[in-house]
DNA sequence: GCTAAATGCAACAGATGTGTCGCAGATGTT
DNA sequence: AACATCTGCGACACATCTGTTGCATTTAGC
């Protein structure tokens, strides 16, 4: 019933804890599953869900802002403003990758466009264009390159990436994310 | 309630058309809209959309089946075994580029993976690793490359390219998606 | 124009999901 | 140990969607 009041006994915690982490697994496999079977996979009853979610939209907005508080965590931590480009794009690929990896549903939820995140993504692209354009300063791009499309190429490339189940490894991952990106799949000259 | 029985009159024809359209348009903006909302849309009473569509999911299925089948045929049409690779190539992503302007819906649900298209939407994609093949023979794709993929960011980019609101024309479009595919964003030595 | 088919409308039954409530018992906190 | 909190359980109300049926009316096809 309610999302934030005066804080939770240890007990009630872990119920939030193990619900979200049930609602990850359970709404990347079926965005549609009903609270009854989030709750049946967290091990708690129903009402338990709903004593400690408002509604149905304030479990999946907690998901969706938790996993967007990393995002930013973890792209502020790459310094895409002043490390080499490339340097900063690598490390940016393989974290958001382990995101994705561990929270497929929140991530691709926090990507829907026209949703209430749009502005908040926004914001996170144009971080993503501006990292793009040091790379094009420093020649990795070229110049005449349309760097909104290369962002949805980047993120498309992500996305693929993440749905590849033989290769685990996001540091590699990333490897093949960003030389897709820059060379594509043509023959080196 | 039926699905087929014997040859339709052409009112009750011109519903069935009325209703796939209208599916199509009201799913891709919400695919959990109700059966209601895409009677409305189609102009006739919901009642109708039962007396032509046993279920919900025959109702999707004619829809699904429909693309497929044009795909197939646009497919074919590009003589993906013969012509020329990049010929094919951008002949054959013009005509995807439109098929998903006109149905994304439909599109999109008939690549969603799991689902029970799968095994044809996997000879389709097969197809395609074909062509990738025949263009990598002709060096226009490097030789170590992974036609796997490459076949995903080959789907991957189309389904940005749709995404593009600015650019109407699918041969532009096209075009792009191939340069993209081929050599990505990075400078031209 | 006659007949069969198709439609809209209203009503119904059933299923499912959501949210609330009260209460008895377990569990943590101090 | 005492107290407050949390939980599971059962029950309820409510909304929505799906699928069906019957009937009066319209429409297509011959």
């Amino acid at each position: 019933m309610v999302t934030q009041g005066r804080p939770l006994r240890a007990d009630a915690e872990r119920s939030v804890r193990a619900i979200l982490e049930a609602a990850e697994r359970v709404l990347a496999a079926n965005p549609a599953a009903s609270l009854e079977q989030i709750a049946e996979a967290a091990g708690v009853a129903r009402t338990t869900v709903h004593r400690r979610f408002a509604n149905r939209q304030a479990l999946v907005d907690t998901l969706v802002t938790t996993v967007m508080d990393q995002l930013d965590a973890v792209i502020a931590a790459a310094n895409p403003d002043t490390a080499p480009p490339l340097v900063a794009l690598h490390q940016v690929t393989a974290s958001v990758l382990r995101l994705k990896l561990g929270w497929p549903f929140a991530m691709t939820e926090s990507f829907a466009p026209e949703s209430k995140w749009a502005e908040r993504q926004h914001r996170t692209a144009t971080r993503c264009v501006t990292l793009l354009a040091r790379a094009q300063s420093t020649g990795h791009i070229a110049p005449d390159a349309d760097l909104d499309w290369t962002c949805k190429v980047y993120y498309a490339l992500i996305g693929e990436a993440a749905h590849n189940t033989t290769e685990p490894d996001p540091d590699l991952l990333a490897t093949k994310v960003i030389n897709t990106l820059l060379h594509g799949a043509g023959p080196r000259p």
